[in-house]
DNA sequence: TTTT
DNA sequence: TTTT
């Protein structure tokens, strides 16, 4: 009835946009969001979490952002389960972002003309996960 | 560097309470969140979302909840990897949440003496608002 | 760059619904949203959070919301300055809800018809925050 | 029964860090937070919103952060209300931080030895995640 | 009293 | 396959 996650992390490489058989954008990255603690071994590890962005918000993420780059992340959970070829069950869980701030500067010669320190928001409603 | 989600939904199946070999209790549950939209059939579908509770949240949640109760749950999404015994990778993820709270009352002869309304946190509860 | 906020709690009165001269609907309400800790004094406190609904969501709320009604709340956190009769500056701080989800069912005889268990969102994209 | 706000935005001047008579630190800062969209002449507004921190977490913002630094805080908002010296009643409005996480660099000679990207956390680190 |  |  309610599902919805924040995070703050950085992307683990470029993001990949691409496009339904409809047009319908859809960009995927994957964010690195360090763990509050240290392990037992005093390292401090991370999360890495896959997120997926659809239409006007998933072309704003393909063309300006890329690896590296720190952003917020507003969306919710989606798993999917799905049965691999081997017959046993899988489940892919990824956010569902409805809204990606940016939050740090590109660096220099990286993205000529993306818009720093600039937020997109996907408000429009639409079913954000088709099969895909 | 920020992981927080917010999920509200209802137990698929009585949590499962276990003890680490140090004697630490951990309860896992898994919640039906329904999805805000129906799909391109017209029906509704959930995600199924795994959970952990740790220590004496764990407790709580093993000792009264139940299959079909309705929780809200605060905690962080993490992604756990491993390589499957095909030496393939996978991925397990799972909200570690820091807090549950009971939504409704548990059915009659459910389970004696449970908090009804109640919840629990995980975090040491300081009054945060001294009137200063 | 980013402001969300997360609610569950009860209506301390029944919802006010009203009308821009342009027509459009406006539901005000009040949450007492329990502190997860007891004060000095030992008793639970609350914090009493006013909320404000636009729209179709502002209809539902204002026509199937009760007192006493449990409720999740998911909107941003506004703070208007004004200033008084007196000359002082004021301040009011109210969430805009753009998700309103009952927790609970309405008590026999309340509101005949009321979508008992449902949760209505509002996903249109307009400034939320005409200065009516 | 769940409160939580999660805000990202700039300190709008530098946080004012003061004891209680029991020695407690607190520390009170303000927050710019930009709306999502423009008002109806074309600007963009923010919200300005006041924040707490309490003990180690008010001592690190009231010893780190400064004017014009990029932040997200995690909390809960609170409400007091009180009589003011004219007999009406007032509201205060203010978020209860419990995390801070910086987000940007200060700028050079502003604060030496702050720590860069670094973020603070009220809560007591357990390493949540045992691989049980 | 308002930040970039 | 993992970011600073």
């Amino acid at each position: 009835m309610l599902n919805r996650i924040i995070l703050i992390g950085r992307l683990t490489r470029d993001p990949e946009l691409r496009y339904t058989p409809q047009g319908v954008p859809v960009a995927s990255f994957s964010l690195a969001v360090d763990r509050p603690f240290a392990n037992q071994q005093g390292q401090r590890e991370a999360d890495f979490i896959d997120c997926v962005a659809w239409r006007k918000l998933g072309e704003t993420v393909g063309n300006h952002l890329t690896k590296g780059r720190l952003v917020a992340v507003e969306g919710r959970l989606q798993i999917r389960s799905y049965e691999a070829q081997d017959g046993t069950k899988r489940k892919v869980a990824e956010v569902i972002a409805d809204s990606v701030r940016f939050l740090d500067r590109p660096r220099d010669g990286q993205v000529p003309g993306s818009p720093a320190d600039v937020g997109m928001t996907d408000d429009v409603a639409f079913p954000d996960d088709l099969p895909f």
